[in-house]
DNA sequence: TATACTATGTGATTGTGAGAACAAGCACAT
DNA sequence: ATGTGCTTGTTCTCACAATCACATAGTATA
């Protein structure tokens, strides 16, 4: 049955986790013009069962032939329509150093992501551009947000400086952080973060390698 | 109980994970010289209940008194210890361009974390130091894994070029992949493959949104 | 020392997602 | 037209994780 009409359905934060991956497997396979295929295909790929692609996808709708399996183009375009009906995905990055023009030039090359704006404290950074995108003095946090109706933002800033920033973010309207801080920083009840670094993801997968195995 | 002592407990995942939340928390408030908090003071930073935090503590040990609290110190150098009897994180970067670099770098901040090697086909990076880590050829790879017993690698290098080289850690005794090019990859079972970028995990933030709220 | 109070540690319960198995449906051959 | 084979969509069961609630054990105070 085809929930994709009702309002706000439940699903599984895990299921959409693995739609990204599945978008990603179908987009190489309809590089590669392949036609067709199996819900076992997608599923070898991506590492998960097939019973698991198949209800995962049943979420959003038949799309498949029984007997057959599915036409990449067409599940490609339909999960590509359901997505873009949400809006754009557009965010805003706050911190132009380093690790900020690392995530804005990378996102050049994704499609999916826009980063409209940046922004920064600094008086040499701001006013210039950044591959394209904008970058504004931190006065102009709220506007920006506002105008554009932003609700995720990343914060790629020295740990110091977070909180303050974290504030104005939420009381401008944002409800998802991603911070490339470490540091733990505090939210009003709604609001959702979560953080991001490649050597914690390493720590993480050494603890699961030691409290996990055998 | 004190499970600790037991071989290979049964840890669940979320709790591995949160674990490293509750670490952070911990440090920063040992450096603000917190002398004792609760399981809610930590729960509250973390963004969880008091009792999820107390019962992942149970996992390996009892930590607090009761009608006081947690002390600081005792359970960050406890926690500490139990981690470094685990034997150090010792990782490898495969590839030695503009994200393997930032990497090593960043690592450098990171007392938990050592990359003891990265790996790149290009001649004129090899040989040479990014921060104190030696670069080798690709060539060197099975024996560097072999000889430092490494379990984990990172991969940052070019998509195409990235199924070759996984086939070559996996034999060499890899136990876990953490890649950070999009592209699906196969491993046989026993293997673990975590993708990582931050454009993704906006994706799936926006999804999360579109699909949770209200 | 006794009593009230507070916060931990844990057993029990509820809830949720993964996996297996099966029913349903389409294509194609005969 | 009908049967056969194949793969989807879905139901059901199991396992695991989150949550609740309470017993437990310490502190503080009079």
């Amino acid at each position: 049955m085809n929930r994709m009409n009702f309002i706000k359905p439940a699903i599984p934060e895990t299921t959409l986790r693995r739609l990204l991956y599945y978008m990603r497997c179908l987009r190489t396979y309809k590089k590669d013009g392949v036609k067709t295929v199996l819900s076992d295909n997608i599923a070898k790929k991506c590492g998960v069962k097939s019973s698991v692609v198949r209800k995962d996808l049943s979420y959003f709708g038949e799309f498949g032939v029984r007997g057959k399996g599915y036409d990449v183009d067409e599940l490609c375009h339909k999960l590509d329509t359901m997505l873009n009906s949400l809006g754009p995905i557009n965010t805003i990055v706050i911190g132009a150093g380093k690790l900020g023009t690392a995530i804005i030039n990378h996102s050049k090359e994704n499609f999916k992501t826009n980063i409209i704006a940046a922004f920064d404290k600094n008086r040499d950074k701001t006013g210039k551009n950044i591959n394209g995108v904008p970058v504004y003095s931190l006065d102009k946090l709220e506007d920006i947000i506002k105008e554009n109706n932003i609700k995720i933002a990343v914060i790629a800033i020295p740990p110091c400086e977070v909180q303050p920033v974290v504030d104005r973010l939420v009381s401008a309207g944002i409800k998802s952080i991603l911070s490339l801080a470490l540091l733990p920083i505090n939210v009003p009840e709604g609001v959702e973060v979560s953080f991001f670094d490649v050597l914690s993801e390493v720590e993480y997968l050494f603890l699961k390698l030691n409290f996990k195995e055998s």
